[in-house]
RNA sequence: GCCCCCAUCGUCUAGAGGCCUAGGACGCCACCCUUUCAAGGUGGAGAUCACCGGUUCGAAUCCGGUUGGGGGCACCA
């Protein structure tokens, strides 16, 4: 796995990550991690240690690699930054230039981008014309007098390359359309498809996963490997994952980066399984894996060919099901950072309970308890007076029933249980629907109509400020 | 423009010639349960298997073409 530090970890380059452990794992191999940052001006360090602390966060382990940023590699062909592995790239160039497989391009940006200009007017293919290739020693002396720096360009030989891919099975090429592209930039630095082919080969891959959008350069990478002399590795492309509107998932449409849904509460598990059934299948009508049982079923050859468009809803389902799945201790410590620290640990163990079924994100816990931290008075600005009242009940008799409703709590024992008998034993003497009854006093109580479960809500909150917050509401309706 | 890839309910998918009057899941709708919201239970709507032609006794499954979609064609990765 390969991914650029361009950005934070992409659920696509996720999902590459995950079929790539899982198809290592499965068959026994090793799995190795490299980080190709050559493109020095867009990459940063905060997005490599991003990038290696999500996959950690997935679950995703690797054999060979950086193990942290800024850390020790770990691996027999250490270093596993390409930034690092410069001597090797311009040996390698050395080589092809000697073989007459590479030659100095002394174009400049604009005279390649006008050629481009002129090739699109007369709807041709918009490949590099080979100028440089025969250069007349006055045109060379110009350049050079100029100080331009020569890029390196790849002579891409023209025959048929076919591969036999992983999972789309024979694929055919004709490299005859390709134009000779650049390997070596004027600053020297070496470019991505010549940086893979040489790291592939030095560092023993077999077996080249990644996206889709690779297929189409892979001849370009065996041409290189034929030149330089090498051996060939297997590729397979798995297909990409798509926006609601079928183009490839971009940060424009869709939220891609996987620190987002980890901030908002999504699961790791949740998200392995759902980003594994993106593409994969395991042919039954099994659905929830956690990554051991992924590893142990996945196949390469059973990726799809189709695209699949991310759909949050499902996502958000496999969420649910992981939260409602986890036992209580555990989900306590997952809730923590999303409530506030007043809340103390002894009340977080009586909340979850209350929790446990009602999450789809462990975020959606931030709202459902924010009245325990909330002050009284935070919770009577919540609401308008018309939401405490039942339909079709007015406002004093809602403030009746809130007056006997505050009675029977006051003499109840205050334990969930408790407030429930009293609460129902009251609604009963009231001669009002438990339903009706009780809406008025968990708006007082929580500020709206949506809450925990509302006796076992008192009771965290206390008799004080529930019996408070019911009286303040009364007093709103004027009672 | 050229090259390559792809094509089953809205979405993710099962399906590798007869088991398919196409199965499951998400989402949606209804009902049940119910202190709100969820969760759970039951049921329902939803796919002429993109289209056309061929092979075959028989095709979602094999072949060809068409259409549609996607990706690639950088001194980005």
């Amino acid at each position: 796995m390969a991914p650029s530090p361009t950005g934070p970890l992409h659920i696509g380059t996720a999902r590459t990550s995950l079929y790539n452990f899982l198809f290592a794992r499965h068959v026994g191999g090793t799995y190795v991690l490299r980080v190709e940052d050559t493109d020095v001006a867009r990459g940063t360090d905060a997005f490599e240690r991003d990038i290696i602390d999500n996959l950690h966060w997935l679950g995703i382990t690797w054999d060979e690699g950086p193990q942290v940023a800024g850390g020790e590699d770990i691996g027999p062909y250490a270093p596993y930054r390409q930034s690092q592995r410069m001597e090797l790239y311009a040996r390698e160039a050395d080589r092809l230039l000697a073989s007459g497989a590479a030659y100095r391009c002394y174009c400049t940006t604009d005279e390649l981008e006008a050629v481009r200009h002129e090739q699109e007017r007369n709807h041709e293919a918009p490949r590099y014309n080979g100028r440089c290739l025969r250069l007349s020693a006055a045109d060379l002396a110009t350049f050079l007098a100029e100080g331009r720096r020569p890029a390196l360009r790849f002579k891409v030989p023209p025959e048929h390359i076919r591969f036999d891919d992983l999972i789309r099975g024979e694929v055919e090429f004709d490299n005859a359309l390709l134009g000779d592209f650049v390997i070596v930039r004027g600053d020297g630095m070496p470019l991505y498809h010549f940086v893979v082919v040489i790291d592939d080969e030095a560092m023993g891959i077999t077996h080249v996963v990644r996206g889709e959008d690779h297929l189409s350069n892979t001849p370009k990478h065996i041409a290189l490997i034929r030149a330089l002399g090498y051996r060939e590795p297997r590729f397979g492309h798995i297909p990409l994952i798509l926006n609601p509107d079928r183009s490839k998932m971009s940060k424009r449409k869709s939220q891609t980066a996987i620190t987002a849904y980890r901030e908002q509460g999504y699961l790791p598990e949740a998200m392995v399984n759902f980003l594994a059934f993106l593409g994969w299948s395991p042919g039954t009508e099994e659905e929830i894996f956690s990554l051991a049982e992924l590893a142990e079923r996945f196949e390469i050859g059973e990726v799809h060919k189709a695209g699949a468009v991310f759909d949050k809803d499902r996502l958000d389902y496999l969420n649910g099901v992981y939260i409602r799945s986890l036992n209580y201790t555990d989900l306590a410590a997952r809730l923590r950072p999303f409530l506030p620290q007043a809340l103390s640990d002894e009340q977080l163990v009586r909340l979850v309970p209350l929790l446990h079924e009602r999450l789809v994100r462990l975020s959606d816990a931030t709202e459902l308890a924010a009245f325990l931290t909330e002050t009284d008075a935070q919770v009577g600005a919540l609401y308008e007076g018309d939401l405490l009242l039942p339909k079709g009940r007015s406002g004093a008799e809602t403030a009746e029933a809130l007056a006997t409703a505050g009675e029977a709590l006051a003499a109840a024992e205050w334990n969930g249980d408790g407030l429930e008998a009293a609460g129902r034993a009251a609604a009963d003497a009231h001669g009002w629907k438990p339903g009706d009854f009780f809406r008025p006093i968990r708006v007082a109580v929580t500020g709206r109509l949506v809450s925990p479960p509302l006796f076992g809500s008192m009771e965290l909150l206390g008799k004080e400020h529930t019996l408070a917050r019911i009286g303040a509401a009364q007093a709103r309706l004027g009672g």
